[in-house]
Order: C-alpha cells, then structure tokens, then sequence
RNA sequence: GGUUUGGUAGUUCAGUUGGUUAGAAUACCUGCCUGUCACGCAGGGGGUCGCGGGUUCGAGUCCCGUCCAGACCGCCA
C-alpha cells in the first residue's frame, strides 16, 4: 500500500491518528533545527514535519529532498501549534515517522505553482508539469464536471450517445479536412470529421430519434486563442422536431449548466434575428452585458457640405455612455484603434455632451450645434456622453463599429466575465456569395432547410433566403449553432444545385445521404456546442487551450512531442506517397 | 498569406541618444537557523543578449534577412 490518505482531507478529526501519504514534494522549508515538508497531491497540500523527535533515517531522508521528488511518508497526525488559515488542512501536520524517496526528481523548468514563474511556452513543452498546478488541474475537472452534467441532462431527456466513425469520407465543402490515406486501398484518403454532421442525420433516419455524442472535430484551419484544430462538440440532433423544440431544450441544457456549475439562474434568452443582431450590433454575436446599440444617422447628416458623410452609404455610430471625458489623447487612440488593419476603419467623427447640455464635435464646422443635438437624441444620449460615429459602406462600416463598441465595453469595464448574458440569434441567411469563386455558399451547411416562407426566393433571389439555422451567443461568443434540416431528397437536390454542385459531384459525395432519404427521413434538426468554449468561458478564461489537456500552439503544433513531424521513408512507400518540396 | 508585439541567466523581466566588466527578482548550490507555510540570514555558481549578415572606432541597443512564440485579419460549411 502507497497510501491511506490523500493529501487533501486530514483534519483535526484525525488527530491522534497513524496516517500513510504520497505526492510530490512542493517546498522543503528547512529551519536548522527542523523541517516542513509540503507535500502534495491532487487533492490538495498536507505539512509533513521532521524534527529532533525524529529518527537519524528520517532527518537524513529529508535532508536530501528536493521539489517534485515522489516521496512516502508515514505519521501521526498532530495539531499544528502554528496553523495556516490558507490551506484546508492547514489546522494539523503530520510527524514522520518513516520516510521514502520512491522517486527522485529533476529540478523542474518553472515552478510548480499558482503564479508559477513559467511562461506559456515553456509551460506547453513541459505540459504534464503545468498539469500538476493548482489552477490548470481545476480547469479540467471543471471540464470533467461539465461533460458529467451534459451526460446526466441528455440522458434524462432521451439522447441516446452514439459514436461516429472518426475515419469518414472527404467532403471538400466548408472547411479543409485533415486527410488520412490509407494503406489497404491505395492513392485513397480518408478524413477526419469536421463534424459528425452526414451520420448523426443517418442516425435520425435510422430512427434514434434523439442522438447526442461529446466528440473531437477536426479543421485544418488556422488557430486563435478560441480555435484549435482538434476541438470537442456537443453534438445532437432530433426527429420530429421543430426550431422552437430545438431551443427549448437547449436553452433547458444551458439553463441547468449553469445552475448545476455555477449556481446561477438564466431566466432570459432573448431572440434576436441576425438582420437585426448586425443592424445594432454590427456582427452576428452580439455580447448582452452592455447596451450601446448602434444607431444609424444617415437620413440626419447629409448634405452640409460634410464630404465624408455626403460620400457615405453609411452613417452610424453608438454612444459611450458617461465618457464625455474623454480627452484629445484618448480619442486620438480611439482612432488609431480604428484605423488598425485588422479592424479596417477609415475614421472617427466624435461628438461630446458637455454637463452644460451643449455640444463639442470634431465637425462642429459642418454642423450647428442644433444639428447635433439631433444626432444626441437619437441616441437618446445625456450630458456626459460621447458619441463615436463611423461612416463608409454599411456591410464594412457596421462590423467596424461592432469592433469599437466591444473595446469601449473593455474600456468603461462593462465585461464582466461572471455575468451572462445569452441570446439566440436566428433567421440566418441561407446562402453567402463569394466574389472570388462567383458562387453562393452555405452560410451554416448544405443540409440546412430554408425557411418555408423564402423557398419561392431560391429560384429568384437566392440571397434573400433566409434559414432555419440559429446560434447560441453568450457574451459575444458563438457557443453553439444548429438548423433545421432538409429531410426531403427533391429539396436537398436543389439546394446543391444552387450550390454549384454537378448532380455527379453531388451524387459522388452526398449519393448516400440522398439515398437514405429515399427511405423515410423523419423532419429532423439539430445543434451542436462548442465544448472547449463552453468550459473556458465557466472558467472565465480567454483561450481554450486552457481547459484542454494537450492543446496545440498557434502553428498547430505540439511543442511537448514536436509533432508533426516527418515520417520513415518506409511509410511513404506502403502508402504510395511521394513528397514534394514546398515553395 | 497579411498586420502587429516579443525573443537578454534555469525562469520572469529591466537594460536610457549606440559607450567601462550586461543587471534585478526568483530558481539552483553551500553554510547558519526549532514553528515555518512566498521561512529568514550570509555566501556562491550561472549569459553564443534567438540565428545570419550589415552600419560603426564601438551594437543587447540601429538597419536588412531569417527562425521561433503570442494576439489579430484572411480563413474557420
């Protein structure tokens, strides 16, 4: 036996009592005379002391400790005549009486600690180091705790988890597949799912009614702090179901994660329709905890002469509440801010409210103060509030405006990581033109139905069409999305179609799905959540790669086993590769 | 592919208009220390300033290239 105890649960109940622990050494303070021994586990941190009671064996032993050796102690449990309010156990120590090194340990790269000294490269080579602190094993047991509760609330609901193939046919639509090429069946791939989008729809044929699966999706895409190329869903999909069946039991999902995590109660998910989530919010998820919509003032300012508004589509801006204080400096940066190439902005026109009730703008020399008093009330602005105007064409005016009310959130500190506020967006378009292929794409995916309403559009205007598609936003983060999908073979023919699909490419890549809707495909719809995001954002965390046990770097790289990497020679042959050098 | 920030001791960082032997904290090693818990005190070792080239009497510092890392844009049905 290692161990009876862990090093997190001796109390003053123990008292009195022999105990055998094991862990890892955290700090040795050694004071002459005698030593304390940190030592610690998973469960938390018990003191181990060694003084002029103790046998020369045990004196000896810990004397030659250093951080992170594996030891095993054996002792009675005394109460500490210092105690530490800090820890849990921080009312009692354990005096040795027997000491062993099971393993001795190199002087780790950062410390293993909360604020630990490491940086985040160092951190991710040494990852299994990381793991032992406190706060990055916290993540994920939050994790394990969240998909514990998604299990508990979908099996009481009826989800039935099945697993999908994770070796799945190519489908080129959407995003790039990893590919893996197979050695039985030359010059022929597989790849790996980014979704499991055809088979849960197989599934709903096939008459499980209600299937659900926390599962690893693949993308060959570029990474970002909330993107990795292996990432885990939760994914569903439901028969005989409309929209608003969808959203009810997700929203109900949503609801009890955050009660049964955090303790807290969502009573609101509000709707919102994507034409009007990007008309006040400039982007397709609108982060709740603040208001500042976006008001549009083209039918206000033009013509005075003002050739920057007069040459605009587009006039809009929001209001800053109670920074009217701003100085020359901070609207400067404002502007900087703006104009980054990332954001794109062409510039800033700003109106001040002063506490006297009059107005100072950057155009006062277009504009009569009467005018902007105009611009202030339909704002519904008050004395002490800035306005922040942007102009140019709407479709990219809009998104920059979006990207300044988010720093203005950040700025006035209106983004508190423990208020959540979710919403709904819903009636999404169907289709996206893209002008370099001159075609239209899938907004959501091309088994998503048209609203019923806009099916006479395909034909006429297909841009128009709007979906049955819908996406769960909490706090400006896309957590999840769905839609309803298309159950009926004719339909989903003509949606290829439109899609820019040859019926023999069509049949060559979705042959089987169209065929198994040939016999009996119930109405069916689903959703999917971003897993990582979900946790990372319970956790009030910025990045995924937190709450993800090997995350990957900004190159798709695993800077622990330095992969990918090349392989043997040996292994191109048997899979009939041939590699060319990159440009 | 693009924009941008960074790379200096094991680690996290500082390093002024380009100027003597590149510093601090922490970690590590040694000694002292009986109530510490970020123990304390004294001492010590530790540097290819990412790499390559250039400018200069002189480069951690300026310039060019390159590699690596982070954030963002493109991309992500």
């Amino acid at each position: 036996m290692y161990r009876n105890h862990t090093c997190g649960e001796i109390r003053m109940e123990n008292n009195g009592q022999e105990v055998l622990l094991a862990g890892w050494v955290q700090t040795v303070r050694n004071l002459g005379g005698m030593t304390f021994i940190d030592l610690r586990d998973r469960y938390g941190i018990t003191q181990l002391v060694v003084d002029d009671r103790s046998s020369e064996a045990v004196k000896f032993t810990a004397s030659s400790l250093g951080r992170e050796f594996v030891i095993q102690a054996r002792g009675i449990v005394r109460e500490r005549s210092s105690k530490n309010a800090k820890i849990p156990t921080g009312e009692v120590e354990v005096h040795i009486s027997e000491l062993n090194v099971l393993n001795e340990a190199a002087t780790p790269p950062f410390t293993i600690m909360d604020d630990t000294d490491g940086g985040d490269e160092l951190r991710m080579k040494y990852r299994y180091l990381d793991l032992r602190r406190e706060t990055v094993r916290k993540n994920l047991e939050l994790r394990a705790r969240m998909a514990h509760v998604v299990r508990n609330y979908l099996n009481s609901k009826n989800f039935i988890e099945t697993e999908t193939p994770v070796m799945i046919k190519s489908t080129p639509e959407g995003a790039r597949d990893f590919v893996v090429p197979s050695r039985m069946n030359p010059n022929q791939f597989y790849a790996l799912p980014q979704s499991p989008q055809l088979f849960k729809q197989l599934l709903m044929v096939a008459g499980f009614d209600r299937y659900y699966q926390i599962v690893k999706c693949f993308r060959d895409e570029d990474l970002r702090a909330d993107r990795q190329p292996e990432f885990t869903q939760i994914d569903c999909e439901m028969s005989y179901v409309h929209q608003e069946d969808v959203l009810n039991t997700f929203e109900g999902l949503t609801k009890h994660m955050f009660k049964e995590i955090k303790g807290v109660d969502i009573v609101d998910f509000p709707r919102m329709t994507f034409a009007e989530a990007f008309e006040k919010y400039g982007n397709d998820k609108p982060d709740l905890r603040f208001d500042m919509i976006i008001n549009e003032l083209t039918d206000l300012v033009k013509g005075k002469d003002f050739k920057l508004f007069d040459d605009a589509e587009y006039i809009g801006g929001i209001c800053a509440t109670g920074c009217g204080e701003y100085t020359r400096k901070q609207l400067d940066a404002l502007t900087d801010y703006i104009k980054k190439p990332q954001i794109g902005g062409t510039g800033l026109v700003y109106a001040k409210l002063n506490s006297d009730g009059s107005v100072k703008s950057s155009v006062d020399k277009y504009y009569a103060p009467e005018d902007l008093q105009k611009w202030a009330e339909r704002f519904d602005a008050k004395p002490g509030d800035l306005l922040l105007i942007m102009f140019g064409t709407k479709e990219k005016t809009l998104p920059v405006i979006s990207s300044l009310r988010l720093e203005m959130g950040r700025q006035c500190g209106l983004m508190d990581k423990e208020n959540f506020k979710p919403l709904w967006v819903v009636d999404f378009p169907l289709l996206e033109w893209n002008e370099e292929t001159q075609r239209f794409f899938a907004m959501h995916h091309p088994f998503t139905s048209p609203k019923l309403e806009d099916v006479a559009l395909l034909d006429s205007d297909p841009g128009k069409v709007r979906a049955n598609a819908y996406d769960l936003v909490i706090n400006g983060v896309e957590i999840g999305g769905g839609s309803v999908r298309i159950f009926d073979s004719a339909l989903q023919a003509k949606m290829f179609r439109i899609l820019g699909f040859t019926k023999e490419a069509a049949e060559d890549q979705f042959g089987f799905l169209m065929n198994a809707f040939k016999f009996g495909a119930p109405p069916h719809a689903g959703i999917a959540f971003g897993f990582d995001r979900l946790v990372s954002m319970f956790a009030g965390l910025d990045s995924i790669r937190d709450v993800i046990a090997f995350p990957k770097n900004n190159s798709g790289r695993d800077v622990m086993n330095d992969s990918p990497s090349p392989i043997a020679q040996a292994q191109l042959d048997e899979l009939y590769l041939t590699l060319v050098k990159p440009e």
